[in-house]
DNA sequence: CGCTATGTTGATCCATATCAATAAGTGTGG
DNA sequence: CCACACTTATTGATATGGATCAACATAGCG
């Protein structure tokens, strides 16, 4: 692993509390890797034997069945993904993709374990980890079996104004296939949701968002705390 | 907390590992409650005061947004609910209710939280258990975007009669109309539902559940042990 | 610069929701 | 223990959100 990827890497809120000792034990095991757009990572029901850090580029989780192909999220730096797999020592239950050029850090899941087992500092990290990442799918399933495929529409596009510090011009941060995918509709459903969109002030050009009229948006979208907030 | 409910609730994963002396720390803290069916322990929103363990009767958690109301899981005993807000301080993202008359233990957060950063056992157990809930979310999304509501009702049917130790014959273990909502759809439509199965050999009269044809009935479920599995 | 993937638009179809009416349970109090 | 009230389940008729199919436009990309 390259010394100057190291650092971002203990920066993540999983290692930050870790003793140095145990970092460098996980570290010395883990390789780096730059990949190219749309390579496979990682293939559902395999073994999981690496967790992973995406630490440039971005990285969809999707998952089949049935022919199906759903988009579930996207990961981008600097953050791990699949950790309850690893911890689990289960299968993956979700693939992933490069969507564009990605470097990628593999931590062998028994090495990731076996310092789990000897850090409390560690622990508790995976911990916090988990718990955000039960409580976020959990405000996903609530946005997807409680909102129409507009209101989840207007929903994201008022998160990403947020994320965008409150630009009211901003970029899409990932293609809009991918996006209705994600929303849970079509791609043409997806391009009729946001000219349907115009009246409460929101144009979408290409990737590039515009939004005129945040309260209609908001009176539409009704945003809450408990389904769209990062934090909680 | 009466001494004849401390046994079962060590019993469970999540306890049955750490050590006495911490055990008895928890207990002593807690306080056991019988409440009658239809009656709210927790609304979404609110700060997460207590952990949670029903340990008889049955407890629906269920979420509300702009009027709607949707049922997000059904939680018997002996088991935990509500782990993850309890950990990270914050404040519930489901409400709770009894569906039947029901026993429920009540641990402060701030003792579970205060045990979890000293008795190591007890934080892995925690790890484990919230690995779990996380993955048997991302399976509920993955059920709810990828397959129709036909499709999730074999599936649950497929579940239950698993669960019913592979008896053709077996008793819903949930009211229909939660069931439904449970399943992503109305009443109505489960209803209909229910009745589209029958070229597949399934029959619903009340509660009692008959799988006259399995074979047919898997092949247009389609289970997937990424989806449909308790254990991974 | 042309090929291929992505996005848009229109027409149509289908799954599921909604509305309405009835039937069947279920629990309660007289 | 029955009658009444109330909730739940079913069934039918209709509406609608969203999917599908098809054609075309557009934009990246090699």
């Amino acid at each position: 692993m390259r010394a100057d990827d190291v650092p971002e890497i203990r920066e993540l809120d999983l290692f930050s509390g870790m003793s140095e000792a145990y970092f460098q034990d996980l570290v010395r095991a883990a390789y780096v890797q730059t990949f190219p757009p749309q390579v496979d990572l990682i293939t559902e029901g395999d073994p999981a034997d690496f967790l992973h850090v995406v630490i440039s580029g971005s990285v969809e989780l999707y998952c089949i069945w049935n022919r199906h192909e759903t988009s579930m999220a996207t990961v981008r730096p600097v953050s791990s993904f699949i950790l309850a797999a690893t911890i689990k020592d289960g299968p993956y239950l979700m693939s992933a993709r490069t969507t564009e050029k990605s470097r990628v850090v593999l931590l062998p899941s028994l090495d990731v374990r076996e310092i789990f087992d000897k850090d409390h500092n560690f622990a508790r990290a995976v911990v916090r980890e988990l718990a955000n990442c039960y409580r976020s799918v959990v405000k996903d399933t609530k946005n997807l079996k409680l909102r129409s495929s507009l209101e989840r529409l207007a929903n994201y596009l008022i998160r990403s104004h947020l994320r965008a510090e409150g630009a009211h011009v901003f970029e899409l941060a990932i293609e809009k296939r991918r996006l209705a995918s994600f929303l849970g509709m079509t791609p043409e459903n997806l391009s009729r949701a946001i000219k349907s969109l115009r009246p409460y002030g929101v144009h979408i050009d290409g990737t590039q968002v515009t939004i005129t009229d945040m309260e209609a948006l908001q009176t539409l979208a009704k945003p809450s705390p408990l389904i769209d907030d990062y934090a909680t």
